[in-house]
DNA sequence: TAGATTGTTAATCGATTAACAATC
DNA sequence: TAGATTGTTAATCGATTAACAATC
């Protein structure tokens, strides 16, 4: 099959935790892992991973498994960690100032152009590589360069609308961390990464189990 | 249908936003809620919602739909916003950092009751409420009170043996910011909260929409 | 060669959606 | 009453797992 392919979301799901696992392969000089060990190490079925990678432009070899490094690049050609997206944070606050200094973005092909606040006590103050920027001054900001994704890391009441500031600006995707369901034009892709509510699902386990 | 069902994981999953979802709806002082209402407001269709709302201990009304008072009362039970659950938050980087300082932890039922590094840089500074301790007090911390929740907010590399020293500690779930699948017992529940994946998953659809 | 492992089909499992009688 | 909305069953849809011939 080709890459073309429509993936189904839970195999989406799936592509960045095999890509973790097979740069940690690599770095231990592991060259070929079977779809066996692969499902062992990320609590899946070999049947699963045969199938989720058979989605992709890879084809393993009978008695040897998956060669890692191919697995690699075929991961990050289809994740997009080949090319780089620009991103702006809005929000300074722990949460915002903790992404925009967190180095791995870059390595994943996350590109940080901007940082934006309302409060002006932060405006002006650099974190990591980027300085807070006014939340007005965003609309200019990407007409400089076309931004590809926004991450919201507001608190909840404000979260629609920087949501609505990032769709006219013309962002393409939206990573949503306020714990909020935002709403967005349907070619705007919504992701809601959810600390909070990650937290409260184990809670409920918690409870049941006691 | 009674709250010792067990619930199905999408269903425990959209729990959290149908409760800040009612929440909201309280604040604005509505009462009533369709099926519809909420599903709109959700992303949602009101065939699911009906569904969900089945598992609970909770029945709606013909024409008014289902009270908010009541909704928010079970779903906080459920997901056990109404009890507190003792959390040790281990890294004192800028992730972990930001957790502790949210305020917002303590009205969802989560009390941090301890937030720990290795860097003898940080052990000992004022993080919010918390003081950073060593890691190497980790162990005695735990028998003081017991732990429910350990949040990893380490690099990666370190993630699966700060993992096992919280099983040792006792805890009995596990929320994983680090960027990589931990191993814990079956009794130990650990939710992986994807930052990283998150933004893969939108760069992938990116990709896709090009 | 013998045996391990793939790729793929078919079976199973589970979640979502549709439909509609019951009900307020 | 008439009509809106629930609760629930059945149908559909989609993902995971099992199984096994093909293959290295």
């Amino acid at each position: 099959m080709f890459e073309s392919d429509v993936m189904p979301k839970p195999v989406i799901r799936r592509l960045p935790k095999y890509l973790v696992h097979v740069q940690e392969l690599r770095e231990e000089g592991v060259d070929w892992a079977s779809s066996q060990d692969i499902a062992d190490a990320l609590g899946l079925t070999s049947s699963t991973v045969r199938q989720d990678l058979s989605h992709m432009d890879m084809r393993g070899i009978s008695k040897k498994g998956y060669e890692t490094s191919q697995l690699e690049a075929v991961l990050r050609q289809i994740l997009g960690a080949d090319r780089m997206h620009r991103v702006f944070i809005i929000g300074a606050g722990n949460l915002g100032r903790a992404l925009a200094e967190h180095g791995a973005f870059s390595r994943r092909g996350f590109e940080i152009c901007g940082l934006f606040d309302v409060d002006p006590e932060l405006i002006g103050r650099s974190v990591g590589t980027a300085k807070v920027m006014s939340m007005d001054s965003l609309p200019e900001q990407s007409k400089r360069v076309p931004i590809d994704i926004g991450i919201i890391a507001v608190p909840s009441q404000a979260a629609q609308a920087v949501a609505d500031t990032l769709v006219k600006a013309g962002v393409r995707a939206i990573l949503n961390l306020a714990y909020k369901h935002v709403q967005a034009p349907p070619e705007v892709a919504v992701v809601d990464a959810r600390i909070m509510e990650s937290l409260q699902e184990l809670a409920y386990s918690l409870g049941k189990s006691k």
